[in-house]
DNA sequence: GTCCGGAAGTGGTACGTATGACCGGTCGGG
DNA sequence: CCCGACCGGTCATACGTACCACTTCCGGAC
C-alpha cells in the first residue's frame, strides 16, 4: 500500500482558492463562459502543482460508465488474436475508451476447462469472438457484438467472409486442374469452420471428377501433420491439401517433406487467415488473407455504435486470396 | 445506455428484508457469527433472484484499491508477448486480480510514435517491458516490476539470462567447429540485445581463429532478410548467422535460399526465443528457448509480493539451448 | 429483580467526483 | 429607481459500497 496517497480534487481546489465544483468544471472542460481565464489558469495550475490525477474510480460511479469494454477472446498466444486485439484497442483509444482482455485460462482447450478470467472492473460492453460466446451468459443484459460467429438475429456481428474466402481457394485449385482434394478441417464446432467446409464442399461437388476428402484435427502444428499424413497415405491421395488454417498448412509442409513430396509439384498446399507464418514457410504459403486487426476495428466501431445507441448493421469483411508459392498444377498422370 | 439499471445491495436488502448492511456483511464473507444462518440463506437467494452484480466502481472507490494491474508492452501482434500476457494473466486471476493492458499504438516502432493507450481504470501496479520504460514516468508512484530489463537498483526485476542462453548458442557452434560468425542483430536499443551482443562478442575474441561480424535490422523477416544477404555476401562470408531472434532467423532462412546456400550443410543457423515458428521452418530452428508464460507469471508474482509489502528479489529465469536441424559442422575446406 | 454479555443486525458515514440548484454582485434598459 | 439578466462561482447532493459504532433482544448469573 503507498504511504502517500494521492490528491484530490478538493485538495486542487484549497491549493487553486477556489471550491471543489469550480476544479470539477475547469478540468472537466465544462467552463464555457462559466469560469474566468485568470481562473481557469489558476486552477490548472495548482493541479499541475501536484500531479493531480482524477480518481478513476470515483468518476466512474458518479457517471455510471466506465468508458471501458471487455474483449473476450480464446487466447492471444496464437497469432491471429493478437492483431484483433490491436484493432479493436486502437479504436477504442480513439474514441476514449479502454480495453480488458479475458482469456481462456492457460489457453486450454476450451471454456469448458474453466472460466474466463473475469474482469475486476465493470464495463459498458463486450466484444466476444464466436469461440467465446458460451461465457456471455454471465453478462447478460451488457450491449455486446460477436466476431466472426455467423449471422445472429439477436446480436450485431462481425464477420469474414470466410465462404467467398473458401470458393476463392477452391476456385483457384480447380482452375489449374486440381481434382482430388483433401481438406485439413479444424475439428472446432464453430460457424467459421462450417462454413468453410460447405463452402469447400459445394465446390467440388459441382466440379466433374471432383473428389474431397476430409480429416480433422486440432489447430495445432503436431495435430495437423497427423491429419494431413491420414489423406496423404490413402488410396488415390489427393493432389492438393486444403488447410482451415495456416497453422494446419504448416502441419501439412512437415507431413509432405515426411513423405517425400515436393510442395508444390507434387502437393499443393493453401492455408487460411495470412499469419506472419505463412511467408516464414518455404514455399511462401498460398491463402486467404483475413484481416485480423480490420476485424477488431470495425466490431469496435459496431460496439461503440452501439453503446451510442444506433443498433449497427452486420458487417463482412472480405477475405483476399493470396497466391504465392505452395500452388500449381497437379503432376499429369 | 442500458435502460434498466442493474439492481444493487440496495435492492436484495429490500427483496429480503433486511438492511444493506447486511447484505455487504454476507456477499463480503465477514458474517462469521454475526449473522444466522437463516438470514445468510435469504440474501443470498435474494442476491441469486435478483441477478446482483456488486458495482465494481464503487467497490473500487470505498476500499481505494483496484485489484488490477497494468501489463505494458510494446504489441501483442508480435509473437512473443502473447504468452508472457497469458501467464501473467493467470497468476493474477489466481489472486483475484484483473490485467488491463497498454500497448503502442498501431503497432508503431516505438513509443515516439505515439503514447500508450491510457486505461480508464485506476490500477494498483504496473508490470512494465523494457520496452515501455519510457512511458512509465506517466504514473510515478505506483508499484511496477521491470521485465527484461537488466538489473535495477529502484525496480524490481525479472529477466531472462540471455548471457548464458547467447554463451550455450556461441558454445555449440564452436564446439561444432564454426569459427567464421555472422550475427544478424536486432537494431534495438535494449538491455537484453546489448547484453546478447556483448556475450557473443566475448566467446568469439576468446576463440583462436574466431571472426565475428555484424549487421543490423529491425525485428522483421524482410529487413533480417537483407542483414544476412549482407553478412553472405561479404569476402569471406560466416559459416553460421546467430540471429537475435526467430523471425530475424526466418529472414535468415530466406537469405540463404535465395543464395543457393543449404541449413544446415552449408550454414548453420540460429534463432532466439523457440516462438511457435521455430519448429515451423524447415528444418526446425535450433535456438534458445525464453519461457514467455513464465516471464509473466514471474514477473506478476513478484509485482503482487511488492504490492502485499515485501520487496521481491531480482529472479532471472535460465534459457535452454534446444538443438534441432539448422546447425551442424561447417563444411570443410 | 437487576445486571451482564453475547448474538444478530442496523444506522450512518465516507470514499472522490460531477452537476443541478442556488446566490451575490454588477450593469443596462425602461 | 427598480427589475431582470448575466457573470462568476459555490453548495449540496447522489452515485453504491464497506465498515465502525451502536442498538436491541434475550438468556442466564447473582
Amino acid at each position: 500500500m503507498p504511504a502517500v496517497s494521492r490528491p484530490t480534487s478538493k485538495d486542487v481546489a484549497h491549493e487553486a482558492g477556489v471550491s471543489q465544483s469550480t476544479v470539477s468544471l475547469v478540468l472537466g472542460g465544462k467552463w464555457n463562459g462559466r469560469v474566468s481565464p485568470a481562473t481557469v489558469r489558476s486552477v490548472r495550475s495548482a493541479a499541475e502543482r501536484l500531479g493531480y490525477r482524477p480518481n478513476q474510480a470515483a468518476r466512474n460511479l458518479r457517471l455510471g460508465t466506465t468508458r471501458t469494454v471487455l474483449l473476450m477472446v480464446p487466447t492471444l498466444s496464437a497469432p491471429f488474436f493478437g492483431p484483433v486485439y490491436t484493432g479493436a484497442a486502437r479504436v477504442a483509444s480513439q474514441h476514449g475508451f479502454g480495453v480488458v482482455v479475458s482469456t481462456w485460462p492457460d489457453d486450454a482447450a476450451g471454456p469448458a476447462d474453466g472460466p474466463f478470467a473475469a474482469p475486476q472492473e465493470a464495463i459498458d460492453g463486450i466484444l466476444a469472438s464466436s469461440m467465446a460466446v458460451e461465457a456471455l451468459g454471465e453478462f447478460r443484459g451488457t450491449p455486446a457484438v460477436m466476431l466472426d460467429s455467423g449471422p445472429d438475429g439477436a446480436i450485431p456481428t462481425v464477420d469474414f467472409g470466410v465462404a467467398d474466402g473458401m470458393r476463392a481457394i477452391a476456385g483457384h485449385l480447380t482452375g489449374l486442374g486440381h481434382r482430388r482434394i483433401g481438406h485439413v478441417a479444424a475439428g472446432v464446432d464453430q460457424w467459421t469452420f462450417h462454413a468453410r467446409a460447405a463452402a469447400l464442399a459445394a465446390v467440388v461437388a459441382d466440379l466433374p471428377g471432383g473428389v474431397l476428402t476430409r480429416a480433422d484435427c486440432a489447430i495445432d502444428v503436431t495435430a495437423a501433420k497427423d491429419a494431413a499424413t491420414r489423406l496423404l497415405t490413402a488410396a488415390d491421395p489427393p493432389t492438393a491439401l486444403v488447410c482451415d488454417d495456416d497453422l494446419i498448412a504448416a502441419g501439412a509442409y512437415k507431413a509432405a517433406r515426411a513423405l517425400g513430396l515436393d510442395i508444390p509439384s507434387d502437393l499443393s498446399v493453401t492455408g487460411f487467415d495470412d499469419v506472419l507464418l505463412a511467408t516464414a514457410l518455404e514455399p511462401e504459403l498460398t491463402t486467404v488473407r483475413l484481416p485480423a486487426g480490420e476485424l477488431g476495428a470495425q466490431g469496435m466501431t459496431a460496439l461503440l455504435d452501439l453503446l451510442a445507441g444506433h443498433h449497427p448493421a452486420p458487417r463482412v469483411l472480405p477475405g483476399e486470396l493470396v497466391v504465392r508459392g505452395s500452388t500449381t498444377t497437379p503432376r499429369t498422370g
